[in-house]
DNA sequence: TACGGGCGGGG
DNA sequence: GTGTACGCCCGTA
C-alpha cells in the first residue's frame, strides 16, 4: 500500500459491477489530477421501530427483506446493526439498515415503512456522496490523504484505489484551475431561440490562455482567434478545449441557465459527441434545475453566487455581468459594441472582429469575477464540505441545513426528516411578531449617535440556549422568555446542538477576526476576511432557517423567541438612554438612534459599557458612531415619522439614503436627482430655504426645456403579455404601441418611456424614445407635479412647506432652517 | 394590507 | 439521483 494526499474538487459515485463506487476528483500536492475511487462504501438508513414490537422479530423481517422494483432491479437488506442515536435531543435505539445500492434505497426505504413493527425511518433521503463526505470526515477542498494502490484507469486521469482516507489539516488547495467560457448566438429578434439560432462564437480565458471560436472568416482577425466552417466544428473544438486546458473549476455567467443549455441543444442536434465528462460520460444540463454536471470537473455558475450572497453588498441593483464587474473589478464588458446587433451584422459581415474582442472579454471577467469571488465561496465549501458546484446552487437555508446535517453526527442526533406539504401548509400559515421599530418624530436632527447590538440574532440563541431540543425543558421551567402570549423556556443547563454550533460560528469568527488584524499581507487579510465573512454568513441565516417552512430542524417557538428576546433587549437600551437623559429618536431591530441633547460622546460610550456590563458573554452593544445629521420623514397622510425611511451625513461627508424613492427605480432621473439633492442640501447645511429654492429651480428648467430628455425617462419592466393587463397603465400603452410599430415586446421587456405635452390622459401622452418626433420633449407639468414635487414633499413637508410653496412663486414666512 | 404569480439573467 | 430554487416586486382583490 501507498500514501497519497490530494485536494478533491469534485465528487460522484459510479455503479460498477452491482456494487457503488465514490469518485473523488482532485489535484495532488504536485499538482497532478487524480480520481481516488472507494469500493468500500455501503448506503444505509435508520429504521425506529415502534415502543411495543418485539426487536427480534423486526429485526428478521428486515434483515431479509429484498424486493423488485418497477424498473426489475433487486433491492435487498445487505445487513442491519442497533445504535444509539438522538432525536432533537431524546436518547432512542435505532435500526440502522444497509441497503446493497444507493438508487434503490428510496424504494426500500418506502417498503420497510410497511413493515408493522416499524414506527418511522431517519435519514433515507440523503444522497450518497454527501453522506459519504460527512461520514468520512472529508471536506472539498482541503489536504486530503489516502492509503492504497494506484489502479488501472477507464477514465482520462490517473485512478488510485483507496482503502482509508482522512482529512490531513485544513490547507486548502491553492490555486485551482479555473476555465471560463461565454458563448454569442444568432439572435434577431429579442426572443431566445436555442433550437433555432445558432452560436455563433464561443470564448475561453484562463490564466496564459485566451481563444475565441468562430465560423465566419475577416480580414486581420485578432491572434486568438480560430476559424472554422461552420457551428458543428466549433462546438467539437470547444470540447476538445476544455479537455486539453485541464481546468478544476468551469465558469460562466448565467452559464447554467444559457451557456450550457444552448451548447447541449445545438450538439445534440449537430449529433455531436459530449463526452468531456473526466471518466467520458457527456455534459447534462437541465434548464428547470438551473444545473449542469461535467463529470470531474466543478462547475461554477458565478452569477448564482452573485445573486445569493454578494449582491446584497453591491450598490448596483441589477445583477448583471457588466455592472457586476464595473463594481467589483473596476473593468465592465468591452465598450462600443451592441450586442443586439450582432445577428444583421453577422448576415451582412460587419464589425465582426469587434464582436470577437466583446466575446472573450465576457469570458476574461467572467473568469475575474470567478478568481475574486473563489475564496469566500471555498471558506463555506470549508465550512459545509461539500463541493463548489453544490454549495453554489444552495440558498442560504440549504447552506445551513447542511452545515447542521454535518455536524448532527458529532451530537449523534438525527436529522428530522423533511415535512410534507400539508406540514409545509401549517407551517407556513403561522406567523409571529417580528423585529422592534421605532416610530420616529419626523424632523431634522444634529449629532445623532448610533449603537448596535453586534450579530443580534445569533449572539440571543447562543446565550439563552434557543432550539428544538432545549425548548422546555424538564428542568428549568423557571427560565422563562419575554414571549408575550405564551410561556416559553429554555434549558439553562444543558447546551443544545444548535446553539452550541452558533457559539462555536461566533467564537471562530471572532478569532479570525483578531488574527486578521495582525495579517502580514494583503492576500492573507483577504483569505481571513472571506473566512470571517462565511461564518458571519452562516451564522446570521439560522434564525431564518428556524422559522423556514421546509427545514429539517424546523422550529417556530425558537423562532419567535428569538425575535421577542431581541425586543427585550432593544427596547430596555431605550428605556435606559431615556433615564440617563439621552433623546432617543429612532431604533429599528437592533439599532438605536439618539442625540446627546446635553450630554457628551464620552457620555455615550460610558452609557454602552454599562449596557455591555450587564448583557450575556456573547452579546454586545457597538458605538457604530456620529452622524453630524439625520433627517426623518412623516409617513403619507399621518403624523408619526415613516418607519425604515430616513437619511443620514456620515461624518466622512456622504449621504446615507434608506427607503428614499431615490434608491428605487421607477421614477423619473430628475425627480430622483432633485430629492438626493434636497436631502444633500438639507444634511449638509440645515437650510430648508436653499432647499426649497433649488428645488424651483429645477421647476423653472423644466418649464424652459432646460432638463435633458434622458433624465425624465420612465423604467417600468412589463410583467406580462399586454394583452393580459385589464388596466392600461402608460407603460402598457407605450408598450402597445411599440408592437404596433414592429418591435418585439414581451413579458420583462424594461419600458422606458416618456410623457410628452399635451391633452388627455397620461397613457395618450406617454411614448417610447423611437416614437418622439422631432424637437418633440417632455411635458414640464407633468415631471413637475407627478414626480419632482411628490418625490421632495415629505421631506419639505417637515420645515413647514406645502407642494403650494414650490410650484407658486408665494413666499412663506417664519419656516426653514430650523433644527431639532 | 394580504396574497398570488412571475421574474431574474443570457443574445 | 437516498434531490427539485427562492426571495423580491408587482398587480389585483
Amino acid at each position: 500500500m501507498v500514501a497519497i494526499e490530494f485536494y478533491p474538487t469534485e465528487i460522484n459515485y459510479r455503479i460498477i459491477g452491482r456494487k457503488a463506487v465514490i469518485h473523488i476528483y482532485g489535484r495532488t500536492a504536485n499538482n497532478e489530477r487524480v480520481c481516488v475511487i472507494d469500493e468500500n462504501f455501503q448506503p444505509y438508513f435508520y429504521a425506529e421501530l415502534k415502543a411495543d414490537a418485539d426487536a427480534e422479530t423486526a429485526v428478521r423481517k428486515i434483515s431479509g427483506f429484498e424486493i423488485e422494483t418497477r424498473t426489475g432491479e433487486k433491492a435487498f437488506v445487505a445487513g442491519t446493526e442497533f445504535v444509539d442515536r438522538k432525536i432533537t435531543g431524546k436518547p432512542v435505539s435505532l435500526l440502522k439498515v444497509f441497503a446493497n445500492l444507493p438508487n434503490l434505497v428510496p424504494a426500500l426505504r418506502e417498503a420497510v415503512k410497511e413493515i408493522r413493527e416499524v414506527q418511522n425511518v431517519y435519514e433515507a433521503d440523503i444522497p450518497f456522496v454527501r453522506r459519504y463526505l460527512i461520514d468520512k470526515g472529508v471536506f472539498p477542498m482541503t489536504r486530503t490523504s489516502c492509503e492504497g494502490e494506484f489502479a488501472a484507469s477507464h477514465l482520462k486521469v490517473p485512478v488510485f484505489k483507496a482503502e482509508s482516507i482522512k482529512q490531513v489539516s485544513e490547507e486548502s488547495l491553492a490555486n485551482p484551475k479555473i476555465l471560463a467560457i461565454d458563448i454569442e448566438t444568432y439572435n434577431p429578434t429579442l426572443k431566445i431561440d436555442m433550437e433555432k439560432n445558432p452560436i455563433l462564437m464561443i470564448s475561453f480565458y484562463s490564466r496564459g490562455f485566451k481563444r475565441v471560436l468562430t465560423w465566419k472568416r475577416f480580414e486581420n482577425p485578432e491572434d486568438y482567434i480560430e476559424f472554422f466552417d461552420n457551428e458543428s466544428e466549433i462546438l467539437e473544438r470547444a470540447f476538445k478545449i476544455i479537455d486539453e486546458t485541464q481546468p478544476d473549476i468551469i465558469t460562466g455567467y448565467f452559464s447554467d441557465s444559457f451557456d450550457w443549455p444552448y451548447i447541449r441543444t445545438r450538439a445534440e442536434m449537430h449529433k455531436i459527441k459530449m463526452d468531456v465528462g473526466l471518466d467520458h460520460s457527456a455534459l447534462k444540463t437541465s434548464l428547470k434545475t438551473e444545473e449542469t454536471e461535467i463529470a470531474g470537473i466543478s462547475n461554477l455558475d458565478i452569477y448564482k453566487f452573485v445573486k445569493r450572497v454578494v449582491s446584497r453588498k453591491l450598490k448596483t441593483e441589477s445583477n448583471k455581468l457588466n455592472d457586476v464587474a464595473r463594481e467589483i473589478l473596476g473593468e465592465g464588458k468591452s465598450e462600443g459594441v451592441d450586442v443586439a446587433n450582432l445577428a444583421s451584422d453577422w448576415d451582412r459581415n460587419r464589425n465582426l472582429n469587434s464582436y470577437c474582442v466583446y466575446n472573450l472579454q465576457d469570458a476574461k471577467i467572467t473568469y475575474e469575477l470567478a478568481e475574486t469571488l473563489l475564496p469566500n465561496i471555498i471558506e463555506l465549501v470549508k465550512t459545509i464540505g461539500l463541493p463548489v458546484s453544490d454549495i453554489i446552487s444552495m440558498g442560504f437555508s440549504q447552506l445551513v441545513e447542511w452545515y447542521l446535517m454535518r455536524k448532527a453526527p458529532e451530537f449523534e442526533e438525527i436529522a428530522p426528516n423533511k415535512p410534507g406539504h400539508g406540514e409545509m401548509r401549517t407551517r407556513l400559515s403561522q406567523t409571529y411578531e417580528g423585529a422592534f421599530v421605532y416610530e420616529p418624530t419626523p424632523g431634522l436632527y444634529k449629532d445623532i449617535a448610533v449603537f448596535d447590538f453586534r450579530s443580534l440574532y445569533p449572539s440571543i440563541i447562543a446565550s439563552h440556549n434557543i432550539s428544538p431540543m432545549t425548548f422546555k425543558c424538564e428542568c428549568c421551567e423557571d427560565n422563562i422568555a419575554p414571549v408575550e402570549k405564551a410561556k416559553y423556556w429554555f434549558c439553562k443547563k444543558k447546551k443544545g446542538f444548535i446553539p452550541k454550533i452558533i457559539e462555536d460560528l461566533i467564537k471562530r469568527r471572532m478569532r479570525v477576526k483578531e488574527i486578521m488584524k495582525g495579517a502580514k499581507d494583503e492576500k492573507t487579510r483577504k483569505l481571513l476576511d472571506a473566512r470571517q465573512e462565511s461564518l458571519k454568513v452562516m451564522s446570521n441565516s439560522f434564525y431564518g432557517y428556524l422559522g423556514f417552512s421546509a427545514a429539517r430542524w424546523y422550529s417556530i417557538e425558537s423562532a419567535l423567541s428569538i425575535t421577542a428576546y431581541a425586543r427585550h433587549y432593544i427596547k430596555d437600551v431605550i428605556e435606559k438612554a431615556e433615564k440617563q437623559g439621552f433623546k432617543v429618536i429612532y431604533s429599528d431591530t437592533d439599532s438605536v438612534f439618539l442625540t446627546l441633547d446635553s450630554r457628551t460622546e464620552k457620555d455615550a460610550l460610558k452609557f454602552r459599557d454599562a449596557i455591555n456590563m450587564e448583557l450575556p458573554e456573547l452579546m454586545e452593544l457597538d458605538y457604530e458612531g456620529m452622524y453630524p445629521a439625520g433627517l426623518f420623514v412623516a409617513a403619507k397622510a399621518k403624523e408619526y415619522g415613516a418607519k425604515k425611511k430616513y437619511a443620514l451625513l456620515t461624518p466622512q461627508g456622504f449621504i446615507k439614503i434608506k427607503g428614499f424613492e431615490a434608491v428605487r427605480r421607477n421614477w423619473s432621473i430628475i425627480a430622483k436627482e432633485t430629492q438626493k439633492n434636497v436631502l444633500k442640501i438639507i444634511l449638509e447645511k440645515g437650510d430648508a430655504k436653499k432647499a426649497v429654492a433649488y428645488v424651483k429651480k429645477i421647476i423653472a428648467e423644466l418649464k424652459n426645456g432646460e432638463i435633458p430628455l434622458e433624465k425624465a425617462i420612465i423604467k417600468t419592466q412589463l410583467q406580462k403579455a399586454v394583452d393580459d393587463y385589464a388596466n392600461i397603465g402608460p407603460h402598457v400603452a407605450v408598450a402597445k404601441r411599440m408592437i404596433e410599430s414592429g418591435m418585439d415586446v414581451s413579458a420583462g421587456t424594461m419600458i422606458r418611456w416618456i410623457v410628452v405635452s399635451g391633452t388627455g390622459k397620461i397613457r395618450d401622452r406617454s411614448k417610447h424614445l423611437e416614437a418622439l418626433r422631432p424637437n418633440e420633449s417632455y411635458d414640464a407639468a407633468y415631471y413637475i407635479e407627478n414626480q419632482v414635487v411628490p418625490a421632495v414633499e415629505s421631506i419639505l413637508s417637515v420645515f413647514g412647506y406645502s407642494a403650494d410653496d414650490l410650484v407658486s412663486d408665494r413666499k412663506q414666512s417664519n419656516l426653514g432652517g430650523f433644527m431639532k
